[in-house]
Formats: structure tokens, sequence, C-alpha cells
DNA sequence: TTTCTATTGTGAATGAGTCTCAATAATATA
DNA sequence: TATATTATTGAGACTCATTCACAATAGAAA
């Protein structure tokens, strides 16, 4: 099924109805990899003519995250952003401290050790946070960086 | 050095003045191996008849995290939880989802991979956040959740 | 002591996110 | 298609953790 018609029948079906400030939510979210708060998500619908108030966007997410369309990510910043699973493997999270820049990674090996931590102290693993936060190559300049603020 | 000399000296080496606040805020903050937040050490040392303004707690609490006595931990709670360095064992969080038992983990093998990681990519590792989130064996009746909430 | 200025308390401000409620619009039903 | 039902929206008030501005206070140097 084409992705946008599963997006409409998953709202139908929870009982949810299919507006157009859902599906330029959604669709704004979809349209970059790049980890945007709610407000770029808001400004940017606003600045394309489509405004829409912060409470829906707001609500909107949670509604995404609610029925797997989108995860919130925490980077210690003070507010959330945000990340689409039209891939959906699992992945961490390495962050230039310098430039901003995040690198997306999975290693099996922590994955599985992970696992077994949790089972030495007799629990059961749900979710985990695992950031990196390093230094790029490029630091204390970086192009990332040079491209990203100005 | 005593430990409490080591923190007045440290204080005064950084052109930092000696108050009774700052003293009565580390004190607090050392009582316990908990990870509380900036308001449970603003109402124990109310409590304790010792009031201290809310500002004067936050402002102590990051003059303790920049001279290394303290660290601030996020568990995406939209708020700080404190832990102290005394025991300056590095360490990572598995945190019942359950009962809000934190447990300190650390894992050598984890701690390397990390290492590799950034290297494959070319980055230098400054720090890291990795939080496992579980429910412990006692899920879905946990004494120790009985414990902290009656 | 006096002086200098870091620190404090107060209360206002901030910023992300949530809530309330009347108006609106999507959908079910006739 | 018209009407009824009720989920959703927008606006702005509100919350909560944290920060800020500024006048008063109090460490510490001279």
């Amino acid at each position: 099924m084409d992705e946008n018609q599963e997006f409409i029948s998953i709202l139908r079906a929870e009982g949810l109805r299919y507006t157009w400030q859902r599906q330029a939510i959604w669709d704004e979210i979809k349209s970059t990899d790049e980890h945007r708060d709610a407000d770029d998500i808001y400004l940017s619908l606003k600045q394309a003519g489509k405004t829409i108030s912060r409470a829906t966007v707001y609500r909107t997410i949670d509604v995404l995250v609610k029925y797997g369309f989108i995860r919130k990510l925490e980077f210690g910043e003070g507010r959330m952003r945000l990340e689409h699973k039209l891939d959906p493997a699992h992945h961490d999270h390495l962050v230039c401290e310098n430039c901003g820049r995040i690198i997306e990674f999975v290693d099996d090996r922590i994955e599985d050790l992970q696992t077994a931590v949790c089972q030495q102290h007799g629990f059961q693993l749900t979710r985990h946070v695992h950031q990196l936060f390093a230094r790029c190559q490029a630091y204390p300049d970086c192009e990332y960086y040079q491209s990203q603020h100005r």
C-alpha cells in the first residue's frame, strides 16, 4: 500500500479524522532526514503559507508518535527533536558538539551487550537511549558548521 | 586533603566566594546517592530550616558542575537530575520504567565499542549518554515502588 | 575598618509544551 | 444532498523548569 494511503487508513482505523493540517505536518516531517524540533516544523509550514497553530503541531506530533510514524529524540537541549521512521531500522546517534551534525549508527555488539547488562540485573530491556557526543574530524573548522550557519 | 577543604579551596582558587549557601547545597547533594532534582534540593534545605532561593540553588548547581563536584543527568522527564561525583568511577544508568529505581552500571566492552564507532566516523569521543530503560524483576508488583510511594 | 565586588533574594521573564473552550469542519446518517 | 454528530482546530491563557535583572547584602582584600 502507498505510504500515504497507509497514513490515511491508520487515522481512519483509529477513529481519527483526516485533516489537511495533519497531512501537512506529516509531509513536512517526512521531507528531510534532519532532526528538527516542533518549532522548526511550525515555522517551515508557516513560511510555505500553511499556517497551523502551535497547539495543533504539538498535538499532531503526539498522534504521529503514537501510531509509529515518527520518534521523539532528546539531546539534552531542553526540547524535543523529531525523526521520521520511513526507514525503520533501529539506530543510535553520534552528535558533533562542534558543528551539530548528527550521524546515525548501529552496532549489534553494543545492542547485545545492553541486553546482557539488563539480564544480569534481572531486568527486561524495553528501550534505550545511546548518544555519543564527539568532535568531528574538521574541528575546529568545519565546513558542515559553515554551511548550516550562513 | 579533606574533601570539604578541597571544596573551599577550589572556590577560593577560582576567585569565587565561600558562602554558607554554597556549603549547604553541596552538603545536601552529597548526603545521598539518589538522583534528585533541583527542587528536591531546594525543598530539603527549606525543610531543614535553611531557606535559600531557587535562583541560588540553580546557580550553585552550575558552579558545582563546572568544577567537577556533581554531574547533571537528563532522563527525558523535562528536568535535570543530579549526581555527586564523590565516587568518581564512570557509570551509565539502568532505569526501571515501572518503579523508577535507577541502577548504575559499567561495561568496558561497551565503552570500547563506543570509541571504535566514533573512530570509524573520524570523530573524537568527548562524552556519552547511555541509558537503559527496563522493567525490573518485580514487575508489575515491586517492593521498591511500594517503599517509595507510601 | 573601609572598600570592592561577588553573591544573594525577589520577582519578573523565558521558552517549550499543555490546556481550555468556543468555533469549525470531517464524517456518519437520513 | 442535507443534517447531525463530534473530533479537531486556533487563540490565547497557563504550567513548569529554569534564567535573568537588579537592588541589597556580605565575603574578603587592603
